[in-house]
DNA sequence: CGGGGGCTTGAGGCCACTCAACGATAGTGG
DNA sequence: CCACTATCGTTGAGTGGCCTCAAGCCCCCG
């Protein structure tokens, strides 16, 4: 394993709640924390899971291979989204860490022990499933019928609102992930973003033009032409 | 609506069996039939769910619709198919018959209801939920990375192994629902199917071209670059 | 300070799309 | 029963959006 135990002074910003328990509610689930340097894999595709994974700091990105080297990403997980939740008993994709990421994990037996007397878990992982089928069905519609200035759009505009709803974006993901994530070429993405920018939409911060974006989401949702 | 009553001498190949659930076994619950004509809607995007339906014969297409309508397909429900299952109380899909389609139905609220004390038929949407996901996450890997020619020979394996697992196929679905399910145009559907049939993977029987289709399982996995 | 990774930009190519024509079939109404 | 029409499928010609290949810059890091 690549993995090394984090110092308990890590930020704990939320807990596993979303299951309805904590480790102080219930001591018989051991609430572990490690951390991954960035680019090291978590699991991968077809591992039996052992884990359920939430994040504390950092991203992580799921994504299927084809043989031939093709990737796509399913999803980046950021700070407090749940991943590796699987219902039969293997990992259906390869995670790894986008950047060094801190995760919290809770070994799967003892989560289906507990889930076997407790319906409102149960549900809980239920309404989890459906959030994240809500989320493909979604990207979905990205990867079949929208262009490359929709699918950069859109992205720009799940990422405001996921990791700050305020305008201002640090982008922890490589333009080859955001490519794999968005069914196009790194090229295409970077393209795509400097014509935003030339449009006024988005503006680069920090010399280093890669992590921090400004962005005018009133109109961006021009270029994403929704449902 | 543009539905009508199925008269009771429809056929009942399958019953609510993946709810846990059956008509007999638990008289609250009622179970209706109803009859879809070809095209019709059964319902729309964003309408709050009633119903939950299993197909009964026929197939359902499952698509959402950009504001300019570029279509994408999400899924094709065929028999014994449960779909409509909504984690929230409103549906993310319009569906609508592919051709004359039989469905049998179950309340929304009376499904919930039951599902209140009754851990296994929670566990059973879960799974069903989780079913999804799993078509979905496939489905993404397809529309993001794969050639037209991988599209159009997994699209051909699915509905071998869904509809028949014979090697003889009787698509209900015209070559527009193709395209919009794998995120291409119908005339390189056309093409791919074409080419196919030159090569002798597929042989089209029927003077109308559409509807049935041999094809070499084994060979067509050469098409599909898997995983 | 050398090397590698990441980003941008340009030039050219190709795969899938667009536009178009045509044939076959099914449904409709006179 | 037969136009008439709409729908569906096939095929060809040409286009274009995104990909491929390449060069160069910047930054980080050993």
């Amino acid at each position: 394993m690549l993995t090394h135990l984090t110092p308990t002074s890590l930020p704990r910003p939320h807990s596993f709640s979303e299951f309805g328990m904590t480790a102080e509610s219930n001591p018989s689930i051991n609430l572990n924390e490690f951390t991954y340097r960035r680019g090291s894999e978590i699991y991968g595709e077809k591992e039996p899971a052992q884990y359920v994974y939430q994040v504390l700091s950092g991203t992580v990105r799921s994504y299927k291979l084809l043989s031939d080297g093709r990737r796509q990403i399913g999803a980046f997980h950021v700070p407090r989204d749940i991943f590796g939740l699987e219902n039969g008993g293997f990992h259906r994709f390869t995670t790894e860490a986008v950047v060094d990421t801190a995760v919290r994990l809770i070994k799967r037996e003892s989560l289906e022990a507990i889930a076997e007397n407790d319906g409102a878990l149960i549900k809980n992982l239920l309404f989890m499933t459906a959030t994240n089928l809500q989320h493909a069905e979604d990207h979905m519609l990205l990867l079949g019928r929208k262009t490359s200035m929709e699918r950069v759009a859109a992205f720009l505009i799940e990422m405001d609102r996921r990791l700050t709803a305020a305008g201002i974006l640090a982008l922890p993901m490589t333009r080859r992930d955001i490519a794999d994530y968005l069914g196009l070429t790194l090229e295409t993405i970077s393209r795509s973003l400097s014509y935003l920018r030339e449009l006024g939409v988005l503006r680069f911060i920090d010399n280093n033009q890669r992590h921090v974006v400004i962005m005018d989401r009133r109109q961006l949702v021009e270029f994403d032409r929704q449902t």
